[in-house]
DNA sequence: AAAGGGACCTGGCTGC
DNA sequence: TGCAGCCAGGTCCCTT
C-alpha cells in the first residue's frame, strides 16, 4: 500500500510531469472515487476541465495539485491507490495496451439519461462513462492535460479498493503561516487538510511540539504517531518499524517516555522513511509514476511489521503480535519492554 | 478527552 | 472445486 515515502515519490512525479499543463477534460470510470467531492461529479468535472496545474504539494499521505484559480485537486491513495502520469501513446485512448493510440473519446462527461448525478449512491452508481469494455480494470478517473511542453499526458486514478479518493477543494491558510506542505509555494492548503499535522519529513514541522504533545498523553504511544493531528504520515506499517528502531513498545503511555526517548522515536520513524523514500525515489524515473515503487524496499527491509512468530534481526528473540489501539503491533519481547499496565 | 465501533471496499485467505 | 465468511488497511464519523 501507499506509504508516505511513496506518495512523496509520486509528488515529484506530478510536480514534473504535470506542473504547467492544463486540463482538458475529465473522465470518471466510477463515481465512489470522488465521494468526498463536495457537489458530487459535475462540480468536479466543472471545476476542473481547462485549470491549470502550479504545483504538486503533499502533507502525510494527502496530495493535492495547484490549480490557477486558488483550488486544488486533492486526493488520497488509500489502500490501494495509484496516480500514474502518462504520455504520448499510452495516455491517448480508452484501451490500455501499449501502441493504443486512439484519442479519448470520452471527455468531460457527465451522463444525462441515467438521471442527475446527485442522485448517485455509492452502492448504485451508473457510470458516467458508457463504454466501458476497454478501460483498464480499476481505473477510476482520467484527467487529460496538455501543454508545458511535450505532448499530451493524462493523469489516471487507479484504485482497486476505492479507498483513496479524488476532490476540487478551496484552499485555507496554514496555522503556522509557513507552506501548506511539501511543495508548496503559499501558506495554503485544502480546507479538507487543515486538520492534518505536518510530517516528519515537512521542514516545517516543529518536533518540539509533537514531543511535548505526545508526552502530555496517556495514550499509547503507538496511536499517538498514528494520529494525524499529531503528526501524519505514520500508518502502521511505519509505526511498528520506528517503535522498532527506538526500542519503544507501542502500549508505552506518552506520559511515560522522556523526550529523549519520544526524539529517538520520531527520529527512528523519519529514517525508516527516508530509506525508503531514497529507494523508492531512485526507481522513479520515469512517466510512469508507480505507487509501488517501494516494494523492493518493503521486501527486504522490514524488521517487524508483518513477521510475527519470526526472529528479531537485533536480538533473535521471536517477535510477538498483538493488538494496540485497534491495530495490529509486532514488536521484539526483548528489544521492546511492554508495560504492565494494558 | 479518550476509546471504541462501524462504514467504506476488494481480493486473498481460511475453513467447510 | 466451490462457496461463504473473515480479514487487512487509512480515514471519517458516530457513540459512549
Amino acid at each position: 500500500m501507499p506509504e508516505l515515502p511513496e506518495v512523496e515519490a509520486v509528488r515529484r512525479g506530478l510536480a514534473r510531469h504535470l506542473t504547467g499543463r492544463r486540463v482538458t477534460g475529465v473522465e470518471v470510470f466510477d463515481a465512489r472515487s470522488l465521494r468526498r467531492q463536495e457537489g458530487g461529479p459535475e462540480a468536479f468535472v466543472a471545476a476542473l476541465t481547462g485549470r491549470t496545474v502550479t504545483a504538486a504539494v503533499r502533507r502525510g499521505k494527502f496530495l493535492w495539485l495547484l490549480l490557477d484559480d486558488g483550488h486544488a485537486l486533492t486526493a488520497h491513495l488509500g489502500m490501494s491507490g495509484q496516480l500514474l502520469v502518462r504520455g504520448g501513446a499510452a495516455a491517448a485512448g480508452p484501451g490500455d495496451g501499449p501502441g493504443d493510440g486512439a484519442p479519448a473519446r470520452f471527455l468531460a462527461h457527465v451522463d444525462g439519461p441515467e438521471g442527475p448525478p446527485s442522485d448517485l449512491s455509492a452502492t448504485r452508481v451508473p457510470s458516467l462513462v458508457r463504454d466501458l469494455s476497454t478501460r483498464p480494470r480499476h481505473l477510476r478517473v482520467r484527467l487529460p492535460l496538455k501543454g508545458g511542453g511535450a505532448g499530451t499526458r493524462a493523469l489516471e486514478l487507479v484504485d482497486q479498493r476505492l479507498f483513496g479518493g479524488l476532490a476540487v477543494t478551496d484552499l485555507v491558510p496554514t496555522a503556522d503561516g509557513a507552506p501548506g506542505g511539501l511543495g508548496s509555494p503559499s501558506p495554503l492548503l485544502p480546507v479538507t487538510t487543515a486538520h492534518v499535522a505536518r510530517d516528519l519529513l515537512d521542514p516545517s514541522l516543529d518536533r518540539r511540539a509533537v514531543v511535548a504533545r505526545v508526552r502530555s498523553s496517556r495514550r499509547a504511544v503507538k496511536t499517538l504517531v498514528m494520529d494525524q493531528s499529531i503528526v501524519s504520515g505514520v500508518g502502521n506499517i511505519y509505526a511498528d518499524e520506528g517503535l522498532w528502531g527506538a526500542r519503544v513498545h507501542g502500549l508505552r503511555r506518552g506520559t511515560e517516555l522522556g523526550p529523549r526517548v519520544v526524539g529517538r522515536l520520531l527520529d527512528a520513524t523519519a529514517d525508516v522513511m527516508g530509506r525508503a523514500l531514497a529507494v523508492g525515489g531512485t526507481s522513479f524515473d520515469s512517466l510512469y509514476v508507480d505507487a509501488d515503487g517501494a516494494a523492493g524496499f518493503f521486501a527486504r527491509s522490514l524488521a517487524v511489521y508483518g513477521r510475527a512468530g519470526r526472529r528479531c534481526g537485533r536480538c533473535g528473540a521471536v517477535l510477538r503480535g498483538e493488538v494496540v489501539g485497534g491495530r495490529s503491533h509486532v514488536s521484539c519481547p526483548r528489544c521492546q519492554v511492554r508495560p504492565r499496565h494494558g
